[in-house]
RNA sequence: GCGGCCGUAGCUCAAUGGUAGAGCCCUGGUUUGUGGUACCAGUGGUUACGGGUUCGAGUCCCGUCGGUCGCCCCA
């Protein structure tokens, strides 16, 4: 007992604390978006991260649920997996109440999402995603709707256009393609996908005399453009990339490289890239998956989505010099001369709060300098004293630390001055 | 699962194999009813841990642990 080990203060591997200032960092980021969405009438859903591990498993991909997921027995022998992405929940939130939604549904959902996996740059074991999806309606308006919202939220946190590339493919496209050439589903089709998928990390001679060992070869019958119904889907695909720039979302480029992974993207599909060549990769993407639900019985619903993560768009706008402003955690610091004058500088505080003023109120015994310091180094733009001469005069010097000015005032004006 | 790099003060980092340092932070002072700057002073170390080589190891070697970046994978 006396002699064990103190603990470590190091958070659990890959997952991170957020103090106060790295909160409020989120924060903006979360409000930033809720407010965009909020302007596309979209609204906020939400689910616990614990869920049952079938809901994983059954879509087939066990590998990825055993050594990448975390999983555990409760005391109930029941099998449960801390959620690794939200689209499956979300599924089973749709498919519980299917008959009684509304839709189409315009739904998001922030929250952390877990990996268990080997650490790298932008990938830790807990992060935070922002979910969005347009249930409901098939291809066509929603997808346009859905690269347009992924365009929009980047241009929100401040980027340009020039920042980053709107990758767009159609996974129909690429069906059909295969159809064509003779490339059967299974697992050569996976490994010839997978190679497409790594291009861009290939020099032209390793991909070329990779690409040789497939005796079938879709992306040829695509450049072809000798197969009517491979030739339709591809013209749709480009008039789809014509509507978006006729709508301002300027930088989306057809790209047949962008793959996605392989289960359950049925359609339109897209990828946004960082433009920055130091960090040209992928910052996050999503589809359409006319699929959803049919895990749960029923007709499918047809859907389209994308998901973005915390830490690879606070790379982002880091990268690109983009800050993200952190609001105070108060609007003013009532201080007091003395340890006597706290009940008339709590008075004066309740009245500010009362007219919604976020009020840091000083308990310490320490000098007004030190007080005003403290206001200084926590961010807290306006100081005011109160004590007796205040009590008295029912005026108060309010200072405005940014710009050093100080004037008097009565109490009662306070509040209109501080609030924003 | 494989590989590279790195572990020195609370933080960011110095230190040819030869006395463990700086900046920031923190505390106090110049300045007890009102400021950040400046100046002065102070606190702070088992150099991740264990072994080896050496007259001598933060430095070189081996191992362990931890971190980080890349490969694989990426829902």
């Amino acid at each position: 007992m006396t002699d064990r080990q103190p603990l470590s203060t190091e958070p659990y591997k890959g997952v991170r604390d957020f103090y106060p200032a790295d909160w409020g960092k989120m924060q903006a980021l979360f409000n930033r978006t809720r407010e965009l969405l909020a302007s596309y009438g979209y609204e906020e859903y939400n689910a616990s991260p614990l869920e049952r591990a079938e809901l994983y498993e059954s879509k087939g991909n066990e590998e990825i649920v055993n050594e990448q997921t975390y999983t555990f027995t409760d005391r109930g022998d029941r099998r449960v997996t801390l959620r690794p992405e939200m689209t499956p929940s979300l599924a089973r939130m749709v498919a519980a109440k299917r008959r009684e939604l509304t839709y189409p549904l315009r739904w998001f959902s922030i929250g952390n999402r877990f990996r268990y996996e080997r650490m790298q740059k932008g990938r830790l074991r807990e992060f935070y995603q922002t979910d969005i999806d347009l249930v409901g309606l098939p291809e066509g308006e929603a997808d346009l709707e859905m690269v347009t919202l992924a365009h929009d939220l980047l241009i929100a946190f401040g980027a340009s256009e020039a920042d980053f590339s709107i990758h767009v493919n159609s996974r129909k496209l690429l069906r059909l393609a295969s159809e064509v050439a003779g490339l059967a589903e299974g697992e050569h089709a996976r490994h010839y996908w997978q190679l497409i998928d790594r291009k861009s990390k290939m020099s032209k001679e390793e991909f070329e005399s990779a690409r040789k060992e497939f005796t079938a070869d879709p992306l040829a019958v695509i450049e072809a453009g000798t197969d009517a119904g491979v030739a339709a889907e591809k013209a749709r695909l480009e008039s789809f990339i014509e509507t978006l720039k006729a709508r301002s979302v300027g930088n989306a480029v057809l790209d047949l490289d962008v793959v996605r992974g392989f289960d359950y993207y049925t359609g339109t599909v897209f990828e946004i890239f960082d433009t920055n060549p130091e960090n040209a990769r992928s910052l996050f993407g999503g589809g359409r998956y006319d699929g959803l639900v049919t895990l749960f019985g029923g007709d499918p619903i047809p859907a389209v989505g994308f998901a973005f993560g915390d830490v690879t768009l606070m790379d982002f706008l880091t990268t690109h010099g983009y800050a993200v402003h952190i609001a105070a955690s108060a609007d003013i610091y009532v201080g007091t001369p003395s340890p006597e004058d706290l009940p008339a500088a709590r008075s004066f505080a309740d009245e500010l709060r009362k007219s919604g003023v976020r009020v840091f109120m000083n308990l310490a015994e320490k000098s007004l300098g030190d007080q005003v310091k403290e206001a200084v180094k926590r961010g807290i733009p306006y100081f005011a004293a109160f004590g007796k001469n205040e009590a008295e005069t029912g005026t108060v010097r309010l200072k405005t630390l940014a710009t050093s000015s100080e004037e008097e005032i009565p109490r009662g004006e306070v509040a209109a001055r501080v609030m924003h």
